[in-house]
DNA sequence: AAAATCTACAACCGCACGAGA
DNA sequence: GTCTCGTGCGGTTGTAGATTT
């Protein structure tokens, strides 16, 4: 024997409220308050079910609500407490004043969760993938990481060539990140039986370039020419994972994170961007947006207490 | 201009939990 | 202790409008 439903669903009307009903239900609510949904619809003259009468209320008609855009410190701190809490929405929405648990799921899901994929942070743990992939990657033997390299290139197709098209990689150099982009866009386009051999081809191809590129060096035009390498060939055979690029800055949570140098590289990046670019230059605004979402005090456990609206547990 | 696809967000569903009888 | 009820919560679905093809 399950639950009685909390209404007859026969008699009761769903999907979109008109706003006569917004108005029939806040004008009740005004004069007698929120007490005992159940009896809500009823009294005011609706055809709703209680349940579907407290969720307009709460997450629409509610006067302290906030609606319209999310600025950027409330999805920093969407980030933030996400970080910590993971899918608590209750939790993550009571920090933000007039905004409700619906709207924060609702944000993650449809912006912050790309943005973070795109940027090469899983979304779920806040790790770059790169270290999700090196400590698989510690459990597997060498052939076996990498099949799972180039399964996660498949992954990041996407990501990745959207980062390749959106700026023109411009590096004159033999050994650049640009030219690993090439290559990694030619796996992409090769037919399905050539691939086996091209991902491991372009890094034979650049075996010294990939540790010793740094994106603040002079010949670095675009986040994507340096977040590429970085976030999806950890694993591969001379290659060492560097903190440098923005996202990592923060998000890593690895062993392998050194704050301040971090902070160090970052400033000089910023620098080297707007000298050469200009401080208006697209690519100098994206750096530097990434920067600021991500920057060095993004994890919870370097917010001060004092700036929770509400106290966790 | 029309169809297809994508995006954002409102709304619904079912489960869990606490309070009170 | 247990049953009912009201509510909170997170996952999922539906849909209107925007964008792309």
């Amino acid at each position: 024997m399950g639950r009685i439903p909390c209404c007859e669903k026969d008699n009761v009307k769903r999907g979109q409220w008109t706003p006569e009903e917004d108005n029939k239900l806040s004008s009740y609510i005004a004069q007698h308050g929120t007490r005992n949904w159940r009896l809500i619809p009823k009294n005011a003259g609706l055809q709703r079910c209680g349940k579907s009468c407290r969720l307009r209320w709460t997450n629409y008609l509610r006067p302290d609500l906030k609606h319209g855009q999310f600025s950027d410190s409330e999805e920093q701190t969407i980030v933030k407490l996400h970080s910590v809490f993971g899918n608590r929405w209750s939790l993550i929405a009571a920090q933000l004043p007039g905004r409700t648990d619906n709207d924060v799921k609702n944000h993650w899901n449809t912006k912050l969760k790309k943005k973070l994929s795109g940027m090469g942070i899983d979304p779920v743990t806040h790790k770059p993938f790169s270290h999700l992939m090196a400590e698989i990657a510690t459990t597997l033997s060498p052939p076996q990481a990498a099949h799972l390299a180039e399964a996660a290139l498949g992954c990041f197709k996407d990501e990745v060539l959207h980062l390749l098209t959106k700026k023109p990689v411009n590096y004159q150099g033999q050994h650049s990140a640009a030219t690993l982009g090439n290559n990694i866009t030619d796996y992409f386009n090769c037919k399905p039986e050539e691939k086996d051999d091209s991902v491991s081809k372009a890094i034979q191809q650049e075996p010294e370039m990939i540790p010793t590129y740094r994106p603040w060096d002079s010949t670095a035009t675009t986040s994507a020419s340096f977040m590429m390498p970085y976030s999806v060939f950890p694993t591969m055979p001379g290659f060492q994972f560097s903190p440098a690029s923005p996202w990592s800055q923060s998000m890593c949570t690895g062993s392998t994170c050194t704050g301040t140098a971090m902070d160090q590289q970052s400033h000089q990046l910023h620098e080297k961007l707007e000298e050469e670019n200009g401080d208006d230059s697209e690519a100098t605004k994206e750096i530097r947006n990434l920067s600021n979402i991500f920057n060095s005090d993004c994890v919870m456990w370097d917010l001060p207490a004092d700036d929770l609206i509400n106290p966790m547990v």
